[in-house]
DNA sequence: TCCGTTCAGATTGTATACACTTTATATCAA
DNA sequence: TTGATATAAAGTGTATACAATCTGAACGGA
């Protein structure tokens, strides 16, 4: 429902809709990574020229959820441990900062906003509505940053949270969505009682929780060493 | 010598000169904002097709240095007041961090390199080289956010700075080269202490000054009040 | 004079064509 | 069987062609 891609500048639907057909499908880990995108094909599938295909990999290499290789092709991105960490490290700051500015001007009704979109995680959790309680959770951060008003900001973690979204699926998250679930409701909790410190506390904790619960083990990217361990 | 556009993904070369080219007029100002960027016209100053000349279009559009508006055409940006606000509000909370981060690490090969930088910012202002000092100047802050070893963060602030460039240059700022010269040489004094605090407050003020001394007059904006005030 | 309409020129959006690079297969020698 | 080389198929990079849209001036009526 929310478009990951909040910036999406204004061209001509066409390729957007290309965009975030794409965008979906690698979140939604329908597109694993490395796969590669033959622009014939993705233009046969949408009954358009490589022309419009071509536009849409370049924004997706943008948003840096495809990786673009002179004359080779284009293939959903494989973060690296380093920029994994580093989106996350981003992240910290922007949205620490951002819950602490937040807790001082919230009003009521944004409050509301949120008690609402948690009820909407608890029963997605419930159900075990893999898809829905992921974009559900990413989404409670993208809400937050709207409520900044700055679009400047919002668009910025728009984009580190597809990238956040990638990530996780490569690096399969142990961190419950219970656990993250949870997370939030405090997050907001302290919001409501205007306690800045909390909720960037907090805030820093929930990061930190899910960037620890990825299975990011250096060695198991080191070729040799994998080889090395089971011989 | 830095290019601005250091995330510039890895395309074929033909796209990235032009992109690189375009971002430099606009920040030198030799294209002023509102201007038409014809497709065609870019094309036979360049001897390309129109297909590469679209490509970077489009790259300069997610930049947010130009505007593409469906069937009429590529604009240069016309940043509006609030989203100067917000780039420099979203600065601000990078910025600060960054600093804050890097007095506790920083070692003394940085610093002499920083050293280096101001002591070219000085000349540069000596000599009143008004586009070598507005790229020095920018430069400091895509220097201390290369010194984090973090790529993604480096990335953010390229494109953060070039909109700076676009909106000091939209909003004739009137804070002067030497002002900001001397900030700079307080924030290094300050990381070389190891002082976390002091360095981003330092920078906090900065980025406040800076923006402050733009002339961001809401009401020159709106037409019919500028017409009611001189009749 | 002012305003809306019309039509030609110019410009963008998309498709197609072609050259060049990469990739995979087949062939042959060791 | 292994490894290197040649060749064909497939795919990308760029240019060109054509359709759709916009811009602006000429025109005509109020």
């Amino acid at each position: 429902m929310q478009d990951f891609d909040a910036h999406a500048a204004l061209p001509n639907g066409s390729t957007a809709r290309i965009v975030e057909s794409i965008t979906e499908a690698i979140v939604e880990r329908r597109l694993m990574p490395g796969t590669k995108l033959a622009e014939q094909k993705i233009a046969d599938v949408f009954k358009v020229s490589r022309t419009v295909v071509r536009q849409a990999l370049n924004q997706l290499s943008r948003d840096r959820l495809v990786l673009l290789e002179p004359a080779r092709g284009a293939f959903v991105a494989k973060p690296s441990v380093a920029e994994a960490q580093q989106v996350f490290a981003v992240r910290g700051i922007l949205e620490t900062a951002l819950v602490r500015q937040l807790a001082a001007h919230i009003s009521a009704a944004q409050i509301s906003e949120l008690r609402a979109h948690l009820r909407a995680e608890r029963e997605a959790v419930k159900r075990t509505d893999v898809s829905g309680r992921t974009r559900l959770l990413a989404d409670f951060h993208i809400v937050l940053a709207r409520m900044m008003g700055n679009q400047v900001l919002a668009d910025l973690l728009s984009d580190l949270l597809s990238r956040s979204s990638l990530i996780s699926l490569m690096y399969q998250s142990t961190h419950s969505a219970q656990h993250s679930q949870d997370e939030h409701e405090r997050i907001v909790d302290a919001l409501e009682r205007g306690d800045a410190k909390a909720a960037a506390r907090l805030m820093s904790h929930h990061l930190n929780n899910v960037e620890q619960n990825l299975t990011l083990n250096p060695q198991d990217t080191d070729l040799a060493a994998v080889l090395r361990g089971a011989p």
